[in-house]
Formats: structure tokens, C-alpha cells, sequence
DNA sequence: TCATGGGTCTAGAATAATTCTTATCTGAGA
DNA sequence: TCTCAGATAAGAATTATTCTAGACCCATGA
């Protein structure tokens, strides 16, 4: 497994030292969308000494690298994303937790004619939605009030 | 002018203060979407003691007042929005400038649904466009476009 | 008149995220 | 083995934002 990850950073003409290969084991794998300090907790179980400047370099040279996403959704801090192809984003606006919508879960139209329209290229574009969970079914023993359940 | 902003402003059970009175006039009239660095400076020309505290908490409170939008678009700082109806946004990747579209502009199809699978329901949610300004007609000239930007 | 008090303001300290600096280390080749 | 480019760690520096403490302003009531 390490083996695949040192040869998928080589091929990308980056040189797999300990540090980054522990790096991309964890923010390639993940399904969540970590902060450089999420990342810096999680590798150091492996990686004990690694230092949070190099963090930081790992997790650009690999966005430069194409070999994952830097995401400025939320406010204040940038999160990471090893999920490349496109898709929309879907924030909880409890928690602040990010999770991704399939790109064929909605569907935009006429997004590159609107930026044309404004005289740009749009060389990419997503939905961002900010919601909350919905409240919880009521759950059938107690409390739950009888009849049909009305939405909104 | 400053008295319909004054009372704009009471209405929504703001005292308004000179500091305040100014930001608004300046925040409210811009199509730009500024930073409270920004924000400071143009209003220091009317209030010139006007400190960045200040600044930080007149924009919070008018956010909380619903007078304008906080948006978290690109890496680092905020900005601020005066355009309060739905809109989606497209950021100029070279100057990280952000444009209004309208809403009408583009369109968007089955997002709450979209939500609604993932047990979330929606409050807002928005299309975020990335691009640059489309060559200006090339027109076959020998001088390529020299001194490429540095993207930050 | 003067004291009181609520709300606002400023300057500067504090904090958080990120970048920069510098000295040190490492490993692939000459 | 020696060398040197590239990588790393530690901590300083920078940037955006929030917090703190005291000063200020002004309406009110004794």
C-alpha cells in the first residue's frame, strides 16, 4: 500500500520521502476535508517528528501536483480535498463539516455562457450549499407526534 | 442620503453612529465586494479615527442585521457583500476579484433534492464560478502576453 | 447641576492560520 | 568518500481577525 503511494508520487516527479508519503497516506484516503492541522495529528502517529511547516509544503506541492484540492469554503481556514474530479460541496452550517455531492447530483446549466457573458473563460465552477441536517425522525416509541409527517 | 441610510439603519434597531453611518454608506453602495481592510480605508476619507475594531464590528453587526453577506470565497480574508438577493459569484482567478451573477443567469437544478439525499435541508446555496478574462482577441500580434502572473 | 449607566469607540494586546527563514540533514550521484 | 540539491525542523514573522480595557458620549433622573 505504501509501495503504490511512493510510485504514485514518483510518477509524479515528486520524491517520496517519509514525510510525504505518510502525508499522502492519510489525506488520499480520507473522506472528510482536513485542515493542515488535522493533518499534522493524523501523520504524526506515524511520523512523530514531523513539523507543521512541512505540512504545509507537502499539502501545496501536492495540489500543484494535481494530486489533490485546496478549498477555501468555510471562513478562516483552508481544507484539503483528495477527491479530483468534479463535484459540488455541501456545508453543514452546524458543525462547518464540508461533504461532497456527486457532479451528477444536480445539474447547472448555462454556467460557462453566463461567465462568457461577463467576458471570462470559466476554467471551473461548483455549487456550494449550506444547510442542516434535518431534524432527526421522530422516533416511533415516545414522543413522537401521531400522523404523517409534514416537511418545512 | 445620509438621512435615508440613518434611517435604514433604525429601522433595523441600529443606533447609528457616525462610524457607522459611514461604513454603510460606503458598503452599501459599492458592487465590489471589499475587505474590512478596505472598508477602513475608504471610510477613514469621512472618519479618520475610525479604527479597524470598529470596522470589524460595524460589518458583523450589519451581517447579523441582515444589511449585507459575509462571503468566505477565497483563501484568507473575508469579504462583504451588499447584494442581498440570491446571486452566485465568479471569482477572476487572476486578480481574485468576485463578480456578481444573477440568479437568472444560470441555472440550477434538483439542489435541495440533491441535499435532501445526504439528510441535510437547505438554507441557501449558491454557484461559485472560478475563471479568467477571456484573451482580448488575439489578433495575432507578436508580443505574447509576457510576465505571467504569480497565482497566490 | 451632577452622578449614573448603557452603549459605542479606540488602541493595542492576543490569537489563529499560514508563510518565511535559516541552519541542518539526507541521499543520489561524481 | 565527497558534494550538493533538495527536504526538513524549529521558530520567527506575517496577516486577518478577535478580544480587552478603559475612555467617551449622551440621555435621564435626583
Amino acid at each position: 500500500m505504501n509501495r503504490e503511494i511512493v510510485e504514485r508520487l514518483r510518477h509524479l516527479g515528486i520524491l517520496p520521502s517519509a514525510q510525504r508519503v505518510a502525508v499522502a497516506k492519510f489525506v488520499l484516503q480520507t473522506t472528510r476535508h482536513p485542515c493542515a492541522e488535522e493533518v499534522l495529528a493524523a501523520v504524526r502517529e506515524e511520523v512523530p517528528m514531523i513539523s507543521l511547516a512541512t505540512v504545509y509544503n507537502t499539502l501545496h506541492l501536492f495540489a500543484e501536483k494535481g494530486l489533490l484540492r485546496e478549498l477555501a469554503l468555510s471562513e478562516g481556514k483552508v481544507v484539503f480535498d483528495p477527491r479530483m474530479d468534479p463535484h459540488h460541496h455541501l456545508i453543514d452550517e452546524d458543525t462547518g463539516a464540508i461533504l461532497d455531492l456527486d457532479w451528477s447530483a444536480l445539474r447547472v446549466e448555462h454556467a460557462a455562457e453566463a461567465a462568457r457573458a461577463q467576458g471570462f473563460e470559466v476554467s471551473e465552477y461548483q455549487v456550494v450549499l449550506r444547510g442542516r441536517r434535518a431534524a432527526r425522525r421522530p422516533a416511533r416509541s415516545t414522543a413522537a407526534p401521531k400522523g404523517k409527517r409534514r416537511a418545512r
